[in-house]
DNA sequence: TGTACATCAGTGAACGCGCGTTCACTGATGTAC
DNA sequence: TGTACATCAGTGAACGCGCGTTCACTGATGTAC
């Protein structure tokens, strides 16, 4: 970020534009995303109110850029431990979703800024949806290596069909698992991605709002069979 | 509601409280729960803005009015097929499912606002948790007939402890599955309910959110093959 | 049946708040010759 | 190395908004004798 080149000037109105997110994230954890106000911010970065505008164009534009944070974060937890998952499909799908729920259970309020439920009257900037496959990408590729048993092969029909029409779901069936719209594994692939996003999210948002509370039950005792049971929907070696 | 015995004030009262959070849905589905404002209900309705005080004592008392509300009929509509429900326990669970679905698709904006995300600031009160209960109570009497197979077992276990110390656990298990806390029925019964309401959830708040556009997907499809991968796990008939 | 009183619905004015954002301006830092 | 200018960070005052909520009050509806 801060690179050598960088001027003066520029690395300070670097350093302003990181302290006014830090504060604004502190703001988001205690209130969630109504809670982030510029006026607050402006009084405890020390600056007045006007002066936020040199840095963000509108209170839309810094929220945008706390999302756009959040998800590379999240696809650095995934992606982070891609290149030397187990070999074992299983043991890596294991592995994928307990770096899913570590993340989210970290941070608990930049998970629910960008799973939770939409901002009312907010619209995402384009870019987010890539940034949001990209969470994802690495179960694609575990998935391609899946044989859908009975339960799961609607969802795949339903996948295969998708990707046929869709250029995006190709494109992230290619970059992630280096397949073809039409290789036979693609739905299998997009499928059980699917599934587990959806699993993933059910537990994790339930627990990271605190639904599990006075339950006894670790989020993690139940991701884990979650992904057992997916597994076996799937054979996964 | 209205019984013979109510004075004309008193059925006049519920007819204006019954305006009030009509208007106070339609600004819910329009904004979200932020987007409720009493100021503006009481110009929709006709009245000044100090008269809704004679409806509600705050805000959150209104919000309030709405949560029970929204948990009421949402139980309606797992309760309501619970007396003809099929005799197979897998049928069973796959009309449950369904009817949550269904409910939460009509009402997506009530789904959200009782199973979003956490409302800053806003405590929920205290008789919440029992109509959440009641909502999924139906799903306990179908597990009970489960035999969990080694994947949800550390689930299952997870439970079994969990209803032995606490005591609304117990009741819960006791009232709509007739069991004890120390019946070998009650982890599963517990364990499955608890592994449909996450699986549930993940799949109906990603559709509700709209986060699925464009993926071509039915989130029907999703829950039927999630549930059915379910039902195996617990070995359901 | 009429009267006296209590209860309740509703009003208008007002308070205080924090919010996002605009504007015209000042002073410091960088850049070109 | 010094000077002239452009760029940029930051300020203070102000705008307009909608919000929840309180208060003292009026007029209608119900109730008791």
């Amino acid at each position: 970020m801060a690179d050598a080149t960088s001027s003066p000037r520029a690395r300070y109105r670097e350093r302003t534009r990181g302290e006014i997110k830090a504060i604004a994230l502190r703001q988001l954890a205690e209130g969630g995303a109504p809670a982030v106000a510029l006026t607050r911010i402006a009084k405890e970065v020390g600056l007045s109110g006007p002066a936020l505008y040199r840095y963000f164009a509108s209170r839309d534009d810094l929220l945008n850029s706390l999302i756009r944070d959040a998800y590379d974060e999240a696809a650095r937890a995934t992606e982070g431990i891609a290149a030397d998952l187990p070999a074992s499909p299983r043991a890596a799908l294991h592995a994928l979703a307990d770096a899913y729920l570590d993340w989210a259970a970290e941070e608990p309020h930049r998970y629910l800024l960008i799973q939770g439920s939409p901002l009312p009257g907010y619209q995402a900037p384009p870019d987010t949806l890539a940034r949001a496959r990209a969470v994802l990408g690495p179960f694609v590729k575990v998935f391609a290596t899946g044989r859908p048993t009975a339960s799961v092969r609607p969802v795949v029909a339903e996948t295969e069909t998708w990707v046929r029409d869709d250029e995006a779901a190709a494109d992230w069936l290619r970059e992630y698992a280096g397949l073809t719209a039409t290789d036979p594994r693609a739905g299998a692939a997009l499928a059980g991605t699917l599934l587990s996003w959806s699993q993933l999210h059910g537990t994790v948002s339930l627990e990271v709002s605190g639904q599990y509370a006075g339950m006894g039950h670790r989020a993690r005792t139940l991701v884990t069979a979650q992904m057992d049971v997916l597994a076996d929907s799937f054979a996964l070696e």
